[in-house]
DNA sequence: ACCTTAGCATTACGCCGTAAGGCAAGCAAT
DNA sequence: ATTGCTTGCCTTACGGCGTAATGCTAAGGT
């Protein structure tokens, strides 16, 4: 017998690879086997369909992130582990909209948000405040890379360029807000969109501990 | 010539139900088709590709949303519109990953977008708070649809039933921390996913209120 | 009466994921 | 040494996908 040249972690490592490369719609298991010099239905003897490569992807992507430490501080922790995730994903795009809809967590999925609630639990998070603040975190962390790894530009300079073409001209006249916008935001030199993701963290992370501390939340009747 | 059958948006309309009663895997060519009645190249007389059919899709579902008013307080407008995109999305679960991808706005996504620039606009914020504002409260919003929409379960009874399988309990177990989290906040009675929205929301609309009159910005080195 | 054109259908191509089965190389037991 | 099982990979084949190319039909303009 030969040397086994397949094992489930090339496979794996070499899909994520892949789709970093080409992109997700560009993985398939051709694509991968020929890269792998092997035959696709080779790959089946490794995982039982795609669906179960894709998953082992996500581990992977999951398995990148710097786990938030127990011990130490909550805010830091958070911070750390939130522009991990951000690296991670922007690393990876395609895996944006996979890593929250797998079913079949892997161990590095499941240790890393095990790590997260021992790191706020630790910080003396009442069960109610993990879940809220682990909610409000991910959902922006994830949130802000999907937009970000959407967007065709990332610095003014290269959305100045698209606002040359004419398509474009005509619908920032027809919509004068996004034209003023563009003006005054986008085209401004120094913009990226980047740099709007630690600000708007330090936002929740303010948020999170003034609530912790007993603030009222101030609810709908209030700005209504 | 029979009456014509088809246009983009009868098209695109029947598609928008397919993939919401289906999912959007089930949404092909040739079952849209099927389900209009017609054969599946016919569709390409309005549509150059499917791409451009998911375009109008996902127009359809910003013509959902409810568009904040220039005149109305901000904090109620933004509050308004970000419940209606999350109920939005929660009819269409399909448009989430889709809404935030596509490169081709159509004519209500930039209708949206518009509004709620001039609604900040009209509130007074700057520029830069404008990006600020919309850069936070989307990336929680579709973060939060994300997560919501591909949460195995939605209230505690529903994570009760899996929690009592087999494979789920012996992570449980290995994960204490998770395991710890589930009793004490998933199983809780009362408890459902969707309630974190609106506390979440409220917490960045405080945060931006804010930091728009004055309050510094806590950087890394306060809680670092 | 002719031609154009719009609207839909037919056929076909190259991709995809994967079910079914084959085959050769190594190991274990006899 | 022979047998037979297991492991690892390959071959073939199927149905379904998006869509290019082309054909057909009937209404409308001239």
């Amino acid at each position: 017998m030969p040397p086994r040249k397949l094992t489930p972690e090339a496979i794996a490592s070499a899909a994520v690879d892949l789709a970093d490369r080409e992109g997700i719609e560009g993985l398939t298991m051709r694509s991968l086997a020929r890269h792998l010099g092997v035959e696709a239905m080779s790959l089946y003897h490794h995982f039982v369909g795609k669906d179960a490569l894709l998953d082992a992807m996500v581990d992977r992507v999951y398995g990148e992130i710097v786990l938030p430490a127990a011990d130490g501080n909550w805010r830091a922790e958070l911070r750390r582990r939130s522009a991990s995730v951000r690296e991670a994903l922007r690393r990876h795009p395609w895996a944006v909209p996979l890593m929250e809809s797998r079913r079949t967590p892997g161990p590095a999925t499941l240790a890393y948000h095990d790590a997260n609630i021992a790191c706020l639990r630790a910080a003396g998070f009442s069960a109610d405040q993990v879940a809220h603040a682990y909610a409000i975190v991910d959902a922006y962390v994830y949130g802000f890379t999907l937009s970000e790894t959407a967007l065709p530009f990332d610095t003014g300079e290269e959305a100045a360029v698209m606002v040359q073409e004419e398509p474009l001209q005509a619908l920032l006249t027809a919509y004068p807000n996004m034209g003023w916008f563009v003006e005054n935001v986008v085209l401004v030199p120094g913009y990226s969109f980047a740099r709007e993701f630690a600000p708007g963290l330090e936002l929740l992370l303010d948020g999170i501990e003034s609530r912790r501390r007993g603030v009222p939340a101030s609810g709908p009747s209030r700005g209504a």
